[in-house]
Formats: C-alpha cells, structure tokens, sequence
DNA sequence: TATGAATGAGATTTCATTCAT
DNA sequence: AATGAATGAAATCTCATTCAT
C-alpha cells in the first residue's frame, strides 16, 4: 500500500479548499501547508495555480461523468434515462466526497474571470451535453418521450440541474424538497 | 440639465466594470479612471470595495424588480402571470443597458465568496421569489395552473431561469433557441 | 528650500544602488529603504522596476548631453571640439555625483538583457553621437581634421569612449595614464 | 564516433543560452532541456550556475587566444602584427560557431555583477593583452610604428576593440563599415 | 554517472485603504 | 466634496541547489 504522493495530496488539499474558499481565497500556501508539502511544489507539478485549478476540475468532471455515464446504462427506457441522468447529476452535487464545488467554480457555468484554457473545461463538459441528448433521442425513439428536439431539450434541462444545483448549494434558502421538486418538473414537462 | 454627478458617474463605471472584469479584476483604480473621477472618492462615497459591489447589485436588482413586476401586473390569468414573469427575467438578462452581469456575478446564486453584507442582497432577491409565487397562487386558484405547492414551483422556475440564464451568458455554446426552448418547457410542465 | 519629493528621492537611492550592485542586485527592499520611503510607491510613481531603470538612466543621460553640448559650444576649432568632447566624455564618467555606471548598465552598450523600451534609450543615446558628427564635420570644413567620414568616424571614436570607460569603471586592471593615452591615440589621428 | 558526452551537451548549451539570453534569463531548467539531459547532472559536473558560467567564458577565451596567436605569428613586422591582431579580434566577434557573446557577458569589461572568482577571468584576459603589447614592443623595435608606451597603447587598443565590438554586437545601429573604419583610424594613429 | 522531485528563501507586483491637503 | 500620494501586507511565481533513488 503505497501512501499519497506529493503531487496527488497537493490535488486533493487543491480540490478541497478551491471548493471551500474559492479560487482567490484559496492561496499557495494554504495549500501546501495543507497538502504538507513545500511551496514550490505547486509549480512544479502544476505550473501555476490557474493550471490547477484547471487540473482540479478536470479530475472532479471525470468522476462525475462516470457515475452519469453509469447511471443512464442501467435505464430500462429514454424517459426512465432522463431521469436516472437527473438523478445522478444531483446527487453527485451533494456527495460529501465528489468534492463537487471545485467543479462549480470551475465549470463554464461559473462567473469566475479564467484566463485559462477555459477550452479545455468547455469541451470536457460538453461529454455531459451529449450522454442526455443520447438518452432523450432514445426516449423519443421508443416512444416515452414527448416528441423534442434532443440537443436543445438537453440544453433546458441541464439549465435546470445548473440552476437546481446551485439553489441548494450556494444559497441559504433551498427547501428540502428542491430536488424532487425538480425531477418532479422534468417529469411533467417530457413524459409522452 | 444636470450632468451626473461623481458619485454617479463611480457606480455606473462600477457597475460596467464589475460585470464585464468580475469582482477581483476590477479595481479601485479602474474604476475611477473609467469614472473621471479621483481615487479617494470611492471610499469616501461608498465605504469599502465590497459595499460598492453590492451598490451595483443592488442597483440592478432594484430596476429588476421593478420590471418583473410589471410583466406581471398585465397578465389575464396565472399561468399567462408565470409565462410573462419567465419572458421578462430572460428578456432583461439580455438587455444591453441592464448590466445584468453585475448581479449575476453578486446574486445569492454567484460562485463568488463574499464577506459583504450577503443577507442584505438574499433577502432582497427573494422578493423576486415572490413575485413569482403570487402569480403561481393566482393560477393555481384560477385554474390555470396543475395544482403544485406555489412556493416551491417557485423554487425550481427560477432555478430553471438562473441556469438558462448563465447557460446563454456565461457558456459559449448557448443554441439561439434556447430561451424559447425554456419557455416551451416551463408551459408544459406546469399548464393545467 | 522644499525637500525632495519622496518620488525624487526614489529616483536618486535607485540611480546609485543600479550603478553600484547592478539591475538584478538591486531590490525594490533596497531602494525603498535607502530612500525611506514605501515599498508600493515604487510602482505608483514609476510603474515597475524596468521603467525606473530607464528613467535613471535617462535622468544620467540628460545631464551627460548637457555637459558634451557644453564642452563642444567652447572649442575654437572642429578637432578642438572633438578632443574637447572626448575629455568631456571621459571626465563625466569618473565625476562622482554623475551616477555614471547607472548609464554604463543602461546604455545600448550594455550587455544586459531588457525588455524595456530600449528605442528610448537608443534615440536617446544618439544624441550624442550627432553632437560629435557635428564637430566632426566642422573639423572637415575648417581644414583642423584629415578628411574622414564624420558620421562613422563618430561611431568609432565613440567606440573607443565606450571601451576605455569599460576599462576605467569595470576592469582592475586600467593604467592611470589611460585617459591621457586615449586623448592622444585620437589626436594622432584624426588631426590634419 | 563518439556522441557528445552529457558533460559536453552541458557546456554547449550553456555556451549558447548564456551568450543569447544573459546570465539572469539562463536557468538551470533552460540549460538541461536544450542539451537533453537532467536537472541535476548541471551541479554534478560544474558544482553551481557561476562556475558554469566562468566555464563557458573561458572555453571561448581559449579559442580565442588561439585564434589571436595564430594571427599575430603570421606577422611580418610589428605594425603587421597589431593589424593582424585587430583583425583577428573582431573576426572572431562575428564569428556564428565562436560564441562570443559569452565572452561579452562574463570578460572583465562586462557590466554583470559576478561573485564569480573574476579574478580568474582577469588573468586570462590578461594574455589578451600580453599579446598585443608583444607586437607592439615588436613593432617599436623594427620601427614600423610609432614611438609609445607598449602596455599603454596595447590598452587603448583593446579599448577600441572591446567598444567597437559593443557596437557591432549590441547595439542596434552600427554602421556596415565599422570594422573597416575601426582598423583605419588604429593604423592612422601608430603608423610610423 | 544520472535523474527529477523536493525545498524554501526571496523577488516583484498588486491594490484596498488611509490621510494630508 | 475632491484629490492622488503614500502605505505595506499579501500573493504568485522563480529557481539554484539538495538529495534520495
């Protein structure tokens, strides 16, 4: 059983403190004092701090595309994908472990200035665009879908996990009930 | 003809800067060049930074308000309350002279962390809530509207406004239907 | 009698630390503290570290222009002018109030790498090689020089400025005769 | 065939970087990825940044003495012999595979600070000038130049090469015939 | 000999805020 | 009300050098 290695503890004190404290409040050396490294650690490995950031994210998007990914496998309909998609978006945003506000700040839904290749994160996040245009095309196929255009259905109904998400997580005043609330609204509005 | 007066002309610049460079690239110097106007009068009208930002904001907020509530007031029934409520959010969000930007970067739905006074901005925008909320009750009463708990449909059509939102303004890859798609959406889910 | 102004006393403490422990050996700390001043008030007045390297260097050029033209203004003759330009020359460099290795490591005959506007300081620099082309040429016109190319007998007699300066500030190793030695390698010449 | 040893890549790379980018800009990072080896072999074979640089300075000044011997025993009288030398001198500056520009940064007449044991450098470069003051004293003797100081002349020679080459080397505009006119005006001033 | 991760002191630069005028 | 010089804490990033492998 190896230990953490240098680089990866410096992820991991990375993705925590980026997701609490945000990306200005969150500097080398909380960091580093955190991860037990030394300083010129960060760049080393990283490059800069915008580059971890990027780098955090990344590695938090990954995690979260697989759970989606194998949440809408297990669908036994298009409709029954949707929702199960749904589902495991917001479920994932409130996983103590998936570290889920680093990707908050960092996705292309975020009001941070990035210089960074923000590219990169845009394209990445795209993957989550297409896993539900697949599921509502198959819903449409099979006939347990109200009759869309898929890519921009998608598009709505990622505003709303964004929105729903962000509800619950960044402001004071979500009711308990805003996620079901939420598949409840998706339900309505696409069940065929 | 009065010209603006320097207290003036510093949250207007402020206003533009904050929304178009974020919180932290915008500085005290950039502003006051924008304005015209000396350094030293920042503080000495508005205090500190983060009491300016929030002036912005709630500045926006105010001229906000003020429009939704008048798309609501020319509505015949509840749902056509809901619908014209959701038009005019998305409508002003695109606006050029609302400098919309400001408030989604200082709104209770930002990424950003904030010492300010965020109660103050919380318990203003949830007057937005419940204008909204009112015109659900209308409906639901009229029977316009499914029978839903009104307050929290309120909940989840403003997180669908706020994610469609960010989504056109923030992301690169908004599709131009996009705000007619969400509005389609909102009607089926929720028309009697 | 006003004292210095801080931003003069800034400019005075960097021209001698830049002369004697070169660019990268002098620190923003240094400067500060040998001027009492500030640490930020380095960068309000002079924008970074490079501009106020130019902007000594510049200040040491200026009086160096001022004291050639004067010099040249009292010859009798066009190789009077020049020997007197040469002396002025040589004679400015080892005065001690002129901060003259400021200009040394400035210079366009520096070897140091800038990024700064260096096309300041070269149409600056040729100056003073206009102000020896003209006593050249006067030199040429009044029979008391053989017959040359003033502009790139200028070039080379500066040369020679530039080289036994070198020799003077920079090397351990300079003859005590050095200067004398120089003044009359010219004269033999040049003189008709 | 032997392949360059990694010690030698070491040394060309350095020989390169320093002479094109300066002592401050050449890091370790630069030096090991441009001759393809580690890091840490760089304090291995030359123990830290200043011996390297000393190293790379003498390399030159070796093939630089050769070149100058070389030159001077080709000679047919004394005045031959200093013309020869200048020759050879400023030949070797525009050489592309001489890489002078090292020599520039790290001789006695360089405007870098060096903690550098210069010493070192100083008496090399000293062989420099034992050279030229050899012919010179030739050149007394045989009566093809003029009657001087033999140590004192070879310095203001050297003076004029070392300026000449700063000009032709470093500063933007020197002119074509420079070199040309340079070893006009030294054979005007000696001649007997 | 060879590697490159690891260290941490130190440099430049930014900028909100203060304050004398 | 208005000005902008002055302050200095704090942040990011660099890089020679060390050292375990």
């Amino acid at each position: 059983m190896m230990n953490k290695s240098k680089k990866e503890s410096l992820l991991q004190a990375a993705k925590e403190l980026f997701g609490e404290c945000g990306y200005v409040e969150t500097t080398f050396k909380k960091i580093s004092d955190k991860a037990g490294v030394a300083l010129g650690l960060l760049t080393h490995h990283y490059g800069n701090k915008e580059k971890l950031f990027l780098a955090c994210g990344l590695d938090v998007l990954e995690h979260f595309l697989k759970r989606l990914r194998q949440a809408t496998s297990e669908a036994d309909s298009g409709f029954d994908g949707v929702m199960r998609f749904c589902k495991a978006y917001l479920d994932f945003s409130i996983d103590r472990d998936s570290n889920w506000l680093v990707l908050v700040r960092c996705s292309p839904y975020s009001d941070m200035k990035t210089k960074t290749d923000r590219d990169i994160m845009d394209s990445m996040f795209s993957q989550v665009h297409q896993e539900l245009e697949r599921v509502i095309a198959r819903g449409i196929e099979d006939g347990s879908l109200v009759t869309v255009d898929s890519k921009s259905t998608a598009q709505v109904i990622i505003s709303l996990m964004v929105g729903a998400n962000r509800t619950r997580v960044l402001t004071p005043y979500a009711m308990p009930s805003l996620y079901k609330d939420v598949l409840d609204f998706v339900a309505r509005s696409i069940k065929a």
